[in-house]
Formats: C-alpha cells, structure tokens, sequence
DNA sequence: TGCTGGATTATC
DNA sequence: ATAATCCAGCAA
C-alpha cells in the first residue's frame, strides 16, 4: 500500500509545487482490488491574482474548494462534456490548483490520457471526485512518489494552453519527450 | 431569466 | 477550422 504524499506537499506556493509533481502516481481506487493508475507527466499552476484562475474573482459555488486546505482535488466540468483534475495548493483561505494534463500509462495506446479531458475519462473522474482529500490513507485518489526513471527527467517550462486571460505567463510544465504529452 | 464564454477534443 | 454540448457566472 502506497503512502499519499503530505499535506505539506502541497501547502506551498503553487509555483513550486506544479513542477514537483511531475513523475509522481496518481492512484484511483475504484474498490478494494480495482484501480488504475497513471504517472504526472504534464501540469499547469493556477494561482490568486491569476486572471486565468477560476479563484481570481473571489470564492464562488464551484471554486470554493481552492479556498480550502491543500490536498484536496477540485474536478471541474468543461465544455459541456470534459471534466479536468486539479490538486488545491497553498494553505487555508489562500487559492490556488495544479491542473493535471497528462498522464504516462501502462496501456498499448500511449496517448489515452495526454490531455486533461482525457486523463478524467482514463481514470474516470466526475464531479463525485471534487473536493477528495488526498492526503489520508485510504482515500480513494492519493498522488504518491515513486522511482520514475529514478527522478532524472528533464523539465521544459512553456505557457499555459487553451486560456485566453494571462497567456503569456509561463505556467506549464512537462517531461521532456515524453510520448504522454498532450502537446508541444 | 437569459446570455456568453469556457483550464477540451475529435474530426473536417 | 469547427462542431459538440452544458453550465457557471454575471447582468438585469
């Protein structure tokens, strides 16, 4: 049974908790023996004061959760047919969420989970996995550390995808040549 | 209550 | 380049 990473984790700064999650495991458990899994290959950082970030315009029905404690997921609906993962960052009260974008599989299609959208469909993640407190044993979605490529990957840092306010900020972070990728 | 745009994706 | 498809947020 794999550790779920500490709330510590992810109580920093967004900034620097995007990129740290490269290479970790995302672990849905679906019941006692089913699960799946996928590595963090591709993020983004949404952060307060982020015109592109969902919290920028103060607390609301659907982004309340990034008020909260770190840790915790926030799963959005998009586009009438798209769900995206996010994990909260920052402590209490501060906003802020690592998009996830894609995900390295154990599947014969390499590309099943390389695009936010298409990671939630892989895992099966719907608006009944918001608000997931990742950090207890037991929960059913943690993010654990593992030993992928023994941690030596290089980061390419870029701008963030598919956002019209705060293009230019670069806030997107992915494995190099990684194959998981949802776009260069 | 009505309108607009969206942290996407597959397909044309 | 565009359709698919629905809902959050805001205006009135």
């Amino acid at each position: 049974m794999s550790k779920p990473l500490k709330r510590s984790f992810f109580e920093r700064s967004t900034l620097e908790v995007a990129p740290e999650l490269l290479g970790k495991r995302i672990i849905l458990r679906k019941n006692k023996k089913k699960q799946r899994t996928g590595v963090i290959v591709e993020v983004e950082a949404y952060t307060s004061n982020d015109p592109a970030c969902h919290a920028a315009r103060g607390k609301t029905p659907r982004n309340k959760v990034m008020f909260g404690q770190g840790g915790v997921t926030y799963v959005y609906f998009i586009y009438g047919m798209y769900y995206c993962l996010n994990f909260v960052t920052e402590k209490k009260d501060i906003p802020g969420a690592v998009l996830i974008r894609a995900l390295e599989v154990n599947e014969e299609d390499t590309r099943i989970a390389s695009g936010p959208g298409k990671l939630c469909n892989y895992l099966n993640i719907t608006k009944e996995h918001n608000e997931i407190d990742c950090c207890n044993i037991g929960s059913p979605l943690i993010v654990t550390n593992n030993n992928y490529r023994d941690n030596n990957f290089s980061i390419v840092q870029t701008s963030r995808i598919g956002i019209s306010k705060a293009a230019h900020l670069p806030w997107r972070w992915y494995i190099k040549n990684n194959p998981g990728v949802s776009k260069l």
